[in-house]
DNA sequence: CGCGCATTTGAGGACTGTCAACTTCCGTGG
DNA sequence: CCACGGAAGTTGACAGTCCTCAAATGCGCG
């Protein structure tokens, strides 16, 4: 928990009285644990394992992040005291603490400090949306492929990673069909992307690069080696411990 | 100032610490406040007037959000003290009040309501982004439109209104180009929209409505009549006082 | 009155979604 | 250990949506 800047430097009465009434529980893979439009007692906070967040309408269906640890969601509800406007499931077994909300709000209004960690968390993730919009509303599918491998392979250290989900899953995430994905990872061989499976190889990296124009104002940051996990970890080039 | 739920509970020495550092500029229309990428210096609350927030990528540009009084933005680069991530210009001539970041996150540390009240501004600007992806994932360009409307429609009180902006800036934030929203206009002909330049009236509610199926949780709510401007003046369905 | 810009309209093409069939992968159970 | 069933992924054909380019129209301001 400490691994959160958001808890990092709180003080021990904070600390205390936050993980008194907070519980830790272990969900199996694709439990639903919250519904667009349910009321949010708990922060939740993903300790293992990895979450998805989604948004329906009209039986239609999108992936708007998936989490990874160490990773708050739904804090912007628990913060108003409002509906959650995300379903959240998981999608593989996962270890979630859940902090009553009452609880997150008591302290913030005792503890200055509390309240800031939240606003800069807050922050952090409202900066992770902008960049999703931006790169939803300025790039074609092609082009959000090619940068979010870029990503991964910013990531990994050799020219050889895994895709971390479920390639139907990237698909809604990136806001395409599993079909044109397909297809997009085909556009993307003449520029040295291999795929097998789960498995992608990255040759050509200069070709990839002219045609993803990656951008530090859309892209997520790489990490500073000074933060280890939440920073790291993160998944989507945009929405990041979201909610 | 007060009329911002942000500073409407501020005790005394913190308001006057904040406005003791702050001062009001007039813009004329269409000057560019801020670019991408600009390390932010100020907390900006548009007064009067209306700014258009943008995103721009590989000389690509779309409209973000348009924002009308009373508005705060780019207040998650000012309590990360981090570089602007969309560009902000005036649209019409306008009022601004520009507060320094240094000030707010000063004030943050040390009054636990003052930044409770800035977490609580950050996660409805959170939530309108969540909403505003929704909108853009799940919907095509004419249901995004209808929708729109509907929500112009319940703010006026007949069924005739205008619409707030130049078409060309409305296509951009509906995520479309200017010749797609005239066609959608035309479109939405059968359902009772007549487009007389700015001038729109609706008739036909209901069939418009079974079209748009407008959904609380991607829809900004009505504002409550209690709070009156910020909420009520709210521009797009979905990324109001954004940063 | 006339120029310039916003808006509209048309034609064509690029991108993306849908439907259906096929292949591959993987866990279950015999 | 292997066969089977089901889901995930791929491929092809087709349609719908959206963008680009070009030209025409309309409106406002000097």
């Amino acid at each position: 928990m400490r691994a959160l800047p958001m808890f990092a430097d709180l003080d021990a009465a904070s600390f205390e009285a936050i993980t008194l009434s907070a519980f830790l529980q272990r969900f199996p893979a694709n439990t639903q644990l919250l519904l667009e439009g349910d009321t949010v007692d708990f922060l939740y906070v993903l300790l293992d394992g990895q979450v998805e967040l989604s948004g329906t309408w009209n039986d239609r269906e999108t992936v708007l992040a998936v989490l990874r640890p160490v990773s708050t969601f739904i804090l912007a509800a628990v913060v108003l005291d409002a509906e959650a406007l995300m379903g959240a499931r998981t999608i593989e077994r996962s270890d979630i603490l859940m902090i009553p909300g009452a609880a997150i709000r008591a302290r913030m209004a005792d503890d200055a400090a509390f309240a800031v960690a939240i606003a800069r968390e807050l922050s952090g993730c409202y900066r992770g949306l902008v960049r999703s919009i931006k790169n939803q509303k300025l790039r074609t599918g092609v082009e959000r492929l090619a940068n979010y491998l870029l990503q991964l392979h910013a990531r990994a250290n050799g020219d050889t990673f895994e895709l971390p989900h479920e390639k139907r899953v990237l698909a809604s995430l990136l806001g395409m069909t599993p079909e044109n994905l397909s297809r997009a990872f085909g556009t993307l061989r003449p520029y040295g992307v291999a795929v097998n499976g789960a498995e992608v190889r990255l040759t050509l990296l200069a070709d990839l690069r002219r045609l993803a124009k990656p951008d530090p104002l859309i892209e997520n940051q790489a990490a500073h080696h000074a933060r280890p996990i939440a920073e790291f970890e993160a998944e989507m080039l945009a929405t990041r411990r979201t909610a």
